[in-house]
DNA sequence: ATATAAATACCGACCAGTTGGTATCTTTTG
DNA sequence: CAAAAGATACCAACTGGTCGGTATTTATAT
């Protein structure tokens, strides 16, 4: 079948409108029927497709994970060396410019992960899934005497915490300074420190 | 008068519940009734006090903020030079021990400021003002010849998100490690750089 | 000090609007 | 035709917020 089965079709319709209203109003203030508007179907199609709004977050979720897993994949099959790993997954224009809208609602997926069991079982594997990777390329750089003897899990959790602070203050603050500029910044600093 | 007009204890009590509230079960998902339940008052007291649910949002918000500067303030008048006031605040075991369990409430409202304008004036003012802070710290620091020739707003908005982001994984995955000890070894890690 | 007046603090039933979700029916598709 | 997809009408539960009335303080006058 070339054409894409007409069902998958409007579920993905669904998916985007429901994109566009979480990142217009966020998760909780976008109702059922807002989204069915947006994508101009019915709620009778959005249930014929998911069992529920939670059902949409985690495959919203897990469609997302799977998208970052590909830039991360990329990342390591570009480069050869562990600094460079890094560095292109830190650059991460692409991840700005494609995934911007979607940041925000992540965040807020994050946020409700803290209290939902379900979204946090995949939110929180992902993000060890992660966490490992950054962990893995420290030692990796530990043992190659390229980098510090520092304690690779803070390290690790560090180089996280500074991607996800940029995008929440990104979205406090978008016209606050060039946030890209920032973001191309930062990698170098953290590698090399503030003291002279 | 000792004791505190009765008025005022009562809106306390109401700010006091409405935050265990939100710590549990999210700002949107703790409905007036479950607050004034919880404060063990009634819902005409709820808005004999507030205008509004918003209104609470607001007052806890500025209660918070002022309690953060309050932590600043110390962290510069307990220190006579620019590193000693960083690592004063970046150390800052007493905000994670005493506003713990505000943090994720902190941030739910952090969220929230991106939609709500009134919300957003209150937090990215605030936002602004420790921006500086850090950023007149870093300028203070290469002047002095301590610190590197970096762009200091960009430092400045590193160091912040390195804050927000350990927050965040705090909330997401608390137990995965010891966070205090994160925490405290960071900031070192920032100054110094990760290479070798 | 006591009576009175006036705020302040508080209660809880109630309302209009919205929410996620269901049940039933019709259309499209293979 | 049967099954999938979609539409429409509907509902019970819940939401933030209102309102008329009552209890409790606090200020004032005697």
């Amino acid at each position: 079948m070339v054409i894409k089965e007409k069902g998958k079709r409007s579920k993905n319709k669904l998916l985007e409108a429901a994109e566009k209203c979480f990142t217009k109003y966020g998760l909780d203030a976008s109702g059922v029927d807002e989204i069915c508007k947006t994508a101009g179907m019915s709620k009778g199609a959005f249930y014929h497709h998911f069992s529920s709004k939670q059902d949409l977050f985690l495959e919203m979720l897990n469609q997302w994970l799977a998208i970052i897993d590909g830039y991360i994949n990329t990342a390591r099959e570009d480069s050869s060396n562990m600094l460079e790993i890094f560095m292109n997954i830190s650059k991460a224009k692409q991840i700005f410019k494609d995934a911007g809208s979607k940041l925000p609602v992540f965040i807020d997926l994050w946020i409700r992960a803290t209290r939902d069991d379900n979204l946090r079982k995949i939110t929180i594997g992902s993000y060890q899934k992660y966490l490992k990777i950054f962990k893995d390329l420290v030692e990796e750089g530990k043992k190659k005497k390229i980098i510090k003897s520092i304690n690779s899990d803070t390290a690790a959790r560090l180089i996280i915490a500074v991607a996800v602070g940029f995008i929440m203050q990104g979205m406090l603050d978008p016209d606050g300074t060039e946030w890209d500029k920032v973001a191309k910044d930062s990698p170098m600093i953290l590698l090399e420190g503030i003291l002279r």
